[in-house]
DNA sequence: TCTGGGGTCCTAGGACCC
DNA sequence: TCTGGGGTCCTAGGACCC
């Protein structure tokens, strides 16, 4: 494939800035300034992590991930909201009609994030366009980064955080990126740098000069060599502007403390179980396995799964599958949290 | 920092079949 | 008989991301 004369492709990563806490303090200006964590059901003493935290709340310490108990000691004046999964999806909902407004093709990755791919001569002008029109549809503030893929424009957003823009390319790659840790990539978890770490690989220009099989010999014959890849600022995937399709749907519950009580876990299973029934429902497809997962007190998951004997959209059928695997587990121990998960049949045409 | 909930993809071993 | 090799499915666990 060659590309035709004019101008050549960018693509750009779009991310609104403290997404959750910016849509709850639009529809409640009286919050605006003010230290404001959304997560859990919105009650610090409870079991639950922050989703997102203002940037007022930040400045307290408060960040994503953080146990809401936590973060309520850190910065005990701050507003504690529960998450609204309908409010965000409307905003969302509207934020991503704006990007497609565009005409170009463009990559949902959740709530609050979305790919570009751009061709202009000049991608930072399109990219405050892209703020400016993001902001005027919707009042909601987004930073943009601009790169020559996927995981530059990635990367790159987060230089122009807040309110801003950002530009990571293959020209500047190594400049920017050659000195910093390994987990600084998109892609690169704590464990994965941790085994690197192991291999004497603490930078990502240091990812980049270890040869394939080093990487493919103790991180396996697909993850080595596409670390390698990373380290490189390479990433050959499209934007995809094709609409996701889950895989399959599942839910999840801690419990306030742990249970003892075997028969309560039971109940608590067959509601996730009626809940993910629905969730495979509004898909329209039945669902070919049935997964459960179960966390010890007090922080040991187990799994259990099993393929049903034929597809099904029935909610007996899935909970008491979801029953059967409960009893394959060690019932001599206090539980934390229980989940119930199913794996859908593929759609005609497959993914 | 005592650690949510919703996902995806990869790995590896064993079963099973030819 | 002590024992190949490839392919695929099933299952459990791990890692990562938002």
């Amino acid at each position: 494939m060659t590309e035709p004369a004019g101008p050549r492709t960018w693509v750009l990563h779009v991310d609104l800035d403290e997404f959750l806490a910016a849509v709850e303090v639009l529809r409640r200006p009286e919050l605006k300034g003010r230290p404001v964590v959304v997560g859990g059901r919105g009650d610090p003493t409870e079991r639950g992590v922050v989703s997102t935290a203002s940037y007022e709340a930040r400045e307290f310490g408060v960040g994503s991930g953080m146990p809401l108990r936590t973060a309520a000691r850190k910065c005990p004046e701050a507003v504690f909201l529960p998450v609204d999964k309908a409010a965000y999806d409307e905003a969302s909902a509207r934020v991503m009609a704006t990007l497609r407004s565009f005409g170009v093709p463009v990559e949902v990755l959740g709530w609050d994030e979305a790919f570009l791919a751009v061709r202009t001569d000049d991608p930072e002008a399109f990219a405050q366009d892209v703020r400016a029109a993001v902001l005027e549809n919707t009042d909601l503030h987004c930073s943009v980064g601009i790169g020559d893929n996927k995981l530059q424009a990635k990367i790159a957003t987060s230089f122009g955080k807040p309110r801003g823009v950002g530009r990571l390319t293959t020209e500047d790659w190594f400049a920017v990126m050659g000195d910093r840790p390994t987990d600084a990539i998109w892609g690169i978890g704590r464990k994965t740098s941790a085994k690197l770490a192991d291999l004497g690989i603490r930078t990502v220009r240091e990812l980049a000069e270890t040869p394939a099989q080093v990487l493919a010999d103790r991180l396996g014959p697909t993850m080595g060599p596409w670390y390698r890849r990373l380290g490189r600022g390479v990433d050959s995937s499209a934007v995809d502007a094709t609409p996701w399709v889950a895989r399959g749907h599942g839910r999840e519950t801690t419990f306030q403390e742990n249970q003892r009580d075997w028969d309560a876990v039971a109940v608590a299973v067959r509601e996730l179980a009626a809940q993910v029934t629905a969730d495979i429902a509004a898909e329209g497809r039945p669902a070919a396995r049935v997964g459960m997962k179960l966390r010890y007190a007090p922080f040991e998951t187990r799994t259990r799964s099993l393929t049903l004997p034929e597809p099904t959209a029935e909610e007996s059928v899935i909970a008491d599958a979801a029953v059967e695997l409960l009893g394959r587990f060690d019932h001599d121990r206090a539980v934390r949290l229980v989940g119930v998960r199913a794996e859908m049949v593929p759609p005609e045409g497959g993914y």
